[in-house]
DNA sequence: CGAGTCTTTGATGCATATCAAGCTTAGTGG
DNA sequence: CCACTAAGCTTGATATGCATCAAAGACTCG
């Protein structure tokens, strides 16, 4: 279960690099600095949870390449998914491990050491780099909300309404990252994963993703999912009342 | 509904230096520097949802006395309640309010304008104050620490276990404030308040109080409420599995 | 003392969990 | 290339936790 060296630092920022350009428009300068902050490579199997070091001393990590989630485990063996890490996201223990929570790879996946940027955007930066830090700064906001969200997702809607709005997320966050387009949406997840992120059993899981299909509102297989029509799974999803 | 005007900045300071003093040892230096960075104290009704000022221009406050919440409201009316705010605590919108969440007193409230505090502890501040700033971090960690738990709460815990840990919890926080002793604590909030913050209806929050009342869990009446046994209390809630 | 708000109780229904088993798919080794 | 296996997905039957509906006590306040 250990992971894998691979020392080239080549392209895996682009997913990060897309995502802080859908916040505030960047330029080439911008994106070399952030790959300046990178640090190597590593590849992980399913199911290991020393991203980003062991227990105890765990660095940040840029997610480059599959899904990852911060895992809560109850003494019972219940598991909570709180939140999911997706290409291009940060995994900062110091902001998105709190409260024991443990990072876990979720399909295998590739990470780069991020210690030196992350270090980097808490610091003075020259004013040239000001744009970067403001996407930053909204990547991060963005993550926090997700977290304010899932409470409500989780106190308030049906199952679903989860399910709808989680996907809906997904591909906006996919998006984001270059990584998904109107043809659709990579979801490499088994649905027992999806289950223990909505706190709902695989078997009730399993039957709310085929009635969104069967009402054609997400079209759902071998690990793909397309919205066929956004608007119409939006409406499915209950917003929060603009008062 | 609006607001009265109240401008002594007398004690009100208490139980948020016990709370910080709770992380950190503050000595009377540091006790100072937060009164200092507070200003007009303010009472308002209970459903009040200008607290931090009207919507769209919301600064920074302490909560003084009573309790607060950030609520959700979704647009057929159902709410969740995603944090509760006590006595002691900062309800700062930058932090607490993202999301479209709106601040509102659940009971009668005094808030203290803390704009120049909240800015204080964002700046470099003199040595000396070092062990203040720690105090605020911890404090703040706590608080972010608080919306991790309550997505495990909402996703994998019973009725039963779910109100049990609250219990816990909001016991925990006023001793931290000086509010609650081994002789109880105040709950001034009413059940249907609980039950939006638990994701349950009003007569199962009704009908779990009950429970852990007839095991003699909690001793709940006029809105106090005593843990005779924490441990016993604490053996349903379930814990996080330190693995 | 009357009117609202809160709490409590009972009856009933539904959403979701649990249990059990069959099915499908992708590996794996012979 | 074909069993064989294990993981994941799907389906049916049943159980249960919690919601909903309705109404009756308890408090609180003017």
């Amino acid at each position: 279960m250990g992971p894998a060296l691979n020392s080239q630092t080549e392209a895996w920022a682009a997913p990060l690099e897309r995502q802080l350009a859908s916040h505030v428009a960047l330029r080439e300068e911008h994106r070399a600095f952030v790959r300046e902050g990178l640090g190597e490579v590593q590849t992980h199997e399913p199911e290991d949870v020393t991203l980003g070091g062991a227990r105890g001393a765990r660095q940040p990590v840029l997610l480059a390449a599959g899904w990852a989630a911060a895992v809560a485990h109850l003494q019972d063996g219940r598991k909570q998914i709180v939140s999911l890490f997706l290409p291009g996201d940060i995994i900062d223990p110091a902001l998105d491990l709190r409260t024991g929570l443990t990072p876990q790879s979720l399909t295998s996946v590739r990470t780069v050491e991020a210690r030196r940027l992350v270090a980097a955007m808490s610091e003075d930066l020259p004013g040239a780099l000001q744009p970067l830090l403001a996407a930053w700064t909204l990547s991060r906001a963005a993550a926090e909300s997700r977290l304010v969200r899932q409470v409500i997702r989780l106190g308030r809607l049906s199952a679903y309404e989860r399910t709808a709005d989680l996907l809906l997320d997904l591909q906006e966050r996919q998006e984001r990252a270059g990584l998904a387009d109107g043809r659709g949406m990579r979801m490499p997840v088994t649905q027992e994963m999806l289950a223990d992120h909505l706190g709902l059993s695989v078997v009730h899981m399993n039957r709310t993703l085929q009635q969104l299909r069967r009402e054609r509102l997400i079209d759902y297989r071998g690990g793909r999912v397309l919205i066929p029509e956004p608007a119409r799974l939006d409406a499915v999803r209950r917003r929060l009342d603009e008062k």
